[in-house]
DNA sequence: TTTATTAATCGTAATATTGCAATATAATAA
DNA sequence: TTATTATATTGCAATATTACGATTAATAAA
């Protein structure tokens, strides 16, 4: 029913879900790899730089702050945005955690 | 309109997001861990062992395998599952250089 | 104050995802 | 052959996501 049964699964399945979700979009991925990319935060060129709309790459950013990926500040009538590095490194531990799971062990299978 | 436009993207933008969004259901998630943690290949168990419906299972194992995250080995009546390694492999290098962009560059900005 | 400029929000259409009952398929057992 | 067992597929209802035009809000410039 386009609804994720969310108390079935632990809260580490729901956050590295909830992380993995919010990097399934291209524009999100996109917008990110610009932040890290320039060397400083962006005002403003972000609709300029992705080919997207203003108010979709609004909302794409919006998901991004929710998720404390990201944050912005006002500077005049731009608000200009940036990686938030202690929230990116916390996430980082979680899904490398996920990624890096032992591979070596079932090797009789398969 | 629901639809996501890939074309303003490039390969790898697309492909992180595809990625992603496989792991941005916690159901999926749970599958991995299981397949993880278990020393052997999954037969059957993973409709006990994860609480939705055989059917919703079904189809989350089905967007693993389009993935080539998983394949499944037939024996008998049932489906073994475990993690493809090479493509585990592969999907985790090519997310790792995501998640480790170098965050030291922009210290003078936010 | 009036007029840009920039970004957020609202509203809505189109499409995608999730979940499951019902059914189909495939292999084995009796 | 006829169950039985395990998994896949179909069809559908409910909800979520994506995208953008129109509008609003907030600041800056004239």
């Amino acid at each position: 029913m386009g609804v994720t049964k969310t108390e079935m699964f632990t809260d580490e399945q729901n956050k590295i879900s909830l992380f993995a979700k919010v990097f399934g979009h291209p524009a999100r991925v996109s917008i990110l790899q610009h932040l890290f990319k320039i060397n400083s935060c962006v005002c403003g060129d972000l609709v300029n730089e992705i080919g997207l709309a203003q108010p979709t790459i609004s909302q794409h950013l919006k998901e991004l702050k929710n998720l404390g990926l990201i944050k912005g500040n006002i500077e005049g009538t731009s608000v200009c945005y940036c990686i938030h590095k202690e929230n990116w490194t916390e996430m980082k531990t979680i899904m490398s955690e996920f990624l890096n799971q032992d591979l070596s062990k079932n090797q009789n299978c398969c």
